[in-house]
DNA sequence: GATTTATGAATGAAGG
DNA sequence: CCTTCATTCATAAATC
């Protein structure tokens, strides 16, 4: 369809930029067609959205699929590990041997060695709370060793903070457990709020009432999802 | 029935379309034919075409899933443990491998596809403002499609303003200098219509804490499938 | 090169 | 609202 030449573009970016442990400053406004001549297509956050809303088909399709072929099928498979492997077979066609994916997901951010001292350093000194203002400035300053955006810093000391509190209670509750369980199962009550009305915690089970079938095509959907706005 | 013909045509469609572009520089997004030969890139009511008939698809599919669930679980298609049985199969490689129990208490909100797809689309209406009285509404609506809450409503709001507004931030002040971007609003107006569109999300209702699975979305789907008939 | 691990990123929820 | 935290998802890197 048309947008081959948009995916191009965005491939060629991807690879080139983010090797090194560069991208994910990408936005979606990419020059087409050569020099000088740019033309406006997807943003990010909508690539991203429809790379999203595919997956979401692909999967609940393969839902289907195999909800399908346990039923048609006896479920005599050897091992009982069905799902599993079902699940690479019907897979494999999305990620081609090439090695990327339908709709090449951003590359993830990768600190170089330079970069990662200094982070370091940082969280372990003023760590705690890294602000904004210095969010910016410690970007500035990193992206003297490599490509890297605020929004990596901020999710790296993110990360870091929440990793390393984890870590601690984790070291501190195994203390008493010599027990098979190889997870670590927060026993310590989290904050566990009881005056909110925040009870939604039923995953969604089989609902049998509301199950109709638009059996004419596509607009009948569409139809649907107009209907449902207030 | 027919569906049994639609999940068919739906997987050779799926296959055929992410096998095409293998070669070369093609992804198996969209692309037919590998090489570039036009240059044409989606204008933003394509875009939004496109999203909706994906979205149709994944709504028409979900319901699929539940009639087929509502299928499977009477008693009498398969000796009275039907909806267990199926759960078994599903479940097991999951549930089992990790050797952990499942915390059935407190997990957060994951939105359905469906609910999503409202839900973004509600948010693009503009009308940033959702009232108590409104979110109330839209609950209503989207418990249709799966267990929610007004908390989750307006959790969801919150963020998505908040993160959609910080989103533009940054592309802006990624971008810059660049020309291409059309100016989107005057900066004393908060409230203007987003620029930005869905995020989906596959939705995991029971941890599994001991992923084996790294087929990248598929995976999150079999989650989904394991946990939907606990 | 198939799995596993480490970790960057996304997001639901709480606090102020 | 805005910020922060906790959890989860997805993937680059590592391991076997």
């Amino acid at each position: 369809m048309e947008w081959e030449i948009m995916q191009q573009q965005q491939q060629e970016e991807v690879m080139n930029g983010t090797h090194g442990g560069g991208g994910g400053t990408g936005n979606g406004f990419i020059a087409g067609g050569g020099n000088g001549m740019f033309v406006k297509v997807m943003t990010d956050e909508q690539l991203e959205t429809l790379r999203k809303q595919i997956a979401a088909y692909a999967t609940i399709c393969e839902q289907l699929i195999e909800m399908h072929k346990s039923l048609t099928s006896h479920p005599e498979l050897s091992g009982g590990v069905g799902g599993a492997r079902l699940g690479a077979l019907y897979c494999d066609p999305f990620v081609t041997s090439a090695g990327h994916k339908i709709i090449t997901g951003r590359q993830r951010w990768t600190p170089t060695a330079v970069q990662l001292q200094i982070l370091e350093r940082i969280f372990d000194q003023g760590n705690g709370t890294p602000s904004k203002q210095k969010i910016t400035d410690i970007t500035k300053d990193l992206s003297q060793h490599g490509q890297i955006s605020e929004a990596n810093v901020y999710n790296w000391f993110q990360n870091r903070r929440a990793r390393s509190k984890r870590k601690q209670q984790v070291s501190a509750s195994n203390l008493g457990e010599s027990e098979v369980e190889t997870e670590v199962e927060s026993p310590n009550d989290k904050k566990t709020r009881s005056e909110d009305f925040q009870s939604q915690n039923n995953n969604s089970c089989a609902r049998t009432e509301d199950v109709f079938i638009h059996n004419t095509e596509i607009s009948s959907g569409l139809q649907q999802l107009d209907s449902s706005h207030c």
